[in-house]
DNA sequence: ATTTTTCATGTAAAGGTTTACATTTTGATA
DNA sequence: TATCAAAATGTAAACCTTTACATGAAAAAT
């Protein structure tokens, strides 16, 4: 019962072993006689041992743990993702560090202090946005694996979802309901990603044939608040949609808080669809018929191909994209008779 | 240009000076002579040296690490609260790690290996819940501030908002719209911040000597689908009431839905009050009348005492209550005529 | 000019691990 | 039983810092 934590030598004392042994008995356990092992283990029990870490990553010249960098934790689709890294790298013995950027390159690049001090072995990072001014070039980068979209310079493995299966799943919903006339409501400048479900838009419109003229297109920033400003915006023109698809669950919430206030009910008057299938998606009234990202997976796969990269394996695959499912609820229903 | 990072050994050899020099130049600058400080300097500019952490945090027997531990990263309070904690922390030279129990012990247990290996030198607890067992008698903890609520078994500073004061700001706003039926729609299970935010309602409410009989308490969980629900169940009753006050944003949202969805529009026909101001308060349709938190603030102060705690410092308080404001939006007016 | 004080720098140990290499023990073979 | 190979364990160095203490030089006091 010391004050001070154990370290391997108190355990080494009581089991009556050299340190050398102790440590053989935590990482190559069979490298020592069952007895002795049995021994270690009651040691390391009874002090409560635990190897420090710094100590372990100075030797190693590694450190242990892996840091997810995020342009806003608060994204509605980060946490579930993080669940999924955390769990992948916990069972590898390895921690997980959270920055976020607030997409400022400033703070970005006080996160590459991680890895020149040691402190971070790889780096997973999310939408494809490099948070380092374009000094990439210089200094080498970490292992690094995307989330969502490739990163930009290329050459990094990631992990995403099919953006234009998924965005195709839902167009021919609205066509298979009947709508001619759709809306896409998106977002081009922050992410490829978005980009990618506006293409499959189009394509789902092209193999069913609806013609340029019966489309529209508004872009907006992805927020609530801007599918609230893409309603107005439509409303000026001659031509209203009778289904509004959106880039994202966000922009489809604005859209749906914008059509109620002006007084119509959804699906009776305007079909609307999301994409990523946040949490808010299935509590809203009505209720978001949307394209679910499989959150848990990707975060899987991107620590599964960072870990790849660790090891120094040569990662399987360069690209994982993952299938994104439709899920049917109840804001889209057949267009209006008019 | 060697391809490892460099070292203090290769900074001294081209200063020309000592490694202990290099070390006092860094950290103690004014007892170095100005000529040679240029020189390390220099050096240290050459070669792009990083003191490596672990060494460092090894040496020192201290970690620059603090560990941030709530029970959901997706908490619509979080990411704010912590931007102001990492500043802090970033301006005393210490680094933020995150970690999310999702109200599991187990994993609680988890992060207490930051603290037995070394990886970090003190918490920041969310919402008061001890993320381990009742084992906080058998392990002593590290050093801890809380944020939200003091920590169950006490003697650990805290950092929060005046709930009592923001819930009487909220009722007594009702009030004095002429409101007399008034809901509390509550959660008394998690925290203690909610069961405060009641007293504060019912302390509103008896000074401005409402009738017990008009008052109506319904708890949920703080969800938006439990404030759904509240409304449903307030609907079986004889008497309606004309407000809602509600024990955080989420609630109030859900109230406002559940409160659509049968027709009616708020405020015209009911009040709602929520308590947070998480940033779709505002996003909403109507925008919600609700009592901010200063969270950056919040994040600021908790991270100071924990600085202050773990450089042995008394701090200045245990607990430090700041004040929350009310902000007027668009779902409160006048109780309807009947 | 000599002694004392102050200031600047250097030397070496310590912090807790892992692991190459050396040594001892065990078990098998002749 | 003596010899050898294989298995188990031990010794000591290395990873990179920080800092107590020692040393030396310069400035101040006598």
């Amino acid at each position: 019962m010391s004050n001070s934590p154990a370290t391997i030598e108190d355990v080494a004392r009581i089991a009556e072993v050299s340190i050398a042994t102790v440590s053989r008995a935590i990482h190559l356990p069979e490298k020592v006689a069952v007895s002795t092992r049995l021994k270690v283990n009651q040691a390391i029990a009874l002090t409560g041992y635990t190897p420090n870490a710094m100590a372990r990553s100075l030797r190693l010249g590694k450190s242990n743990m892996i840091l997810v960098v995020a342009p806003d934790i608060g994204d509605p689709n980060f946490s579930s993702i993080l669940v999924g890294l955390e769990n992948e790298a916990r069972a590898h013995g390895y921690g997980v560090l959270i920055g976020h950027t607030q997409n400022d390159a400033q703070r970005g690049m006080e996160y590459l202090k991680f890895f020149s001090s040691n402190q971070a072995a790889g780096m997973i990072l999310f939408t494809g946005i490099l948070p380092f001014g374009h000094q990439s070039m210089t200094a080498r980068l970490p292992p690094t694996v995307g989330v969502f979209e490739p990163v930009f310079n290329g050459g990094i493995p990631y992990v995403g979802v099919d953006d234009l299966e998924g965005a195709r799943k839902a167009v021919e919903l609205l066509i298979s309901e009947g709508h001619r006339k759709i809306a896409f409501i998106g977002e081009n400048r922050s992410r490829l990603a978005y980009s990618r479900r506006r293409l499959g838009c189009e394509a789902g419109l092209d193999a069913a044939g609806i013609p340029a003229a019966s489309r529209m297109v508004i872009d907006g920033d992805g927020t609530i608040e801007s599918g609230r400003l893409a309603v107005d915006q439509l409303f000026l023109r001659d031509t209203l949609p009778t289904a509004f698809m959106c880039v994202n669950d966000q922009t489809a919430i604005g859209v749906m808080l914008g059509l109620t206030a002006r007084g119509y009910d959804v699906p009776r008057d305007f079909s609307v669809t999301g994409f990523d299938d946040v949490p808010q998606a299935s509590f809203i009234q009505p209720s978001l018929t949307t394209i679910r990202q499989p959150r848990g997976l990707i975060g899987k796969h991107a620590m599964t191909l960072l870990l790849q990269l660790l090891s120094d394996t040569q990662p399987d695959k360069t690209e994982i994209l993952l299938r994104p499912d439709l899920v049917v609820r109840n804001s889209v229903g057949p267009p209006p008779r008019r």
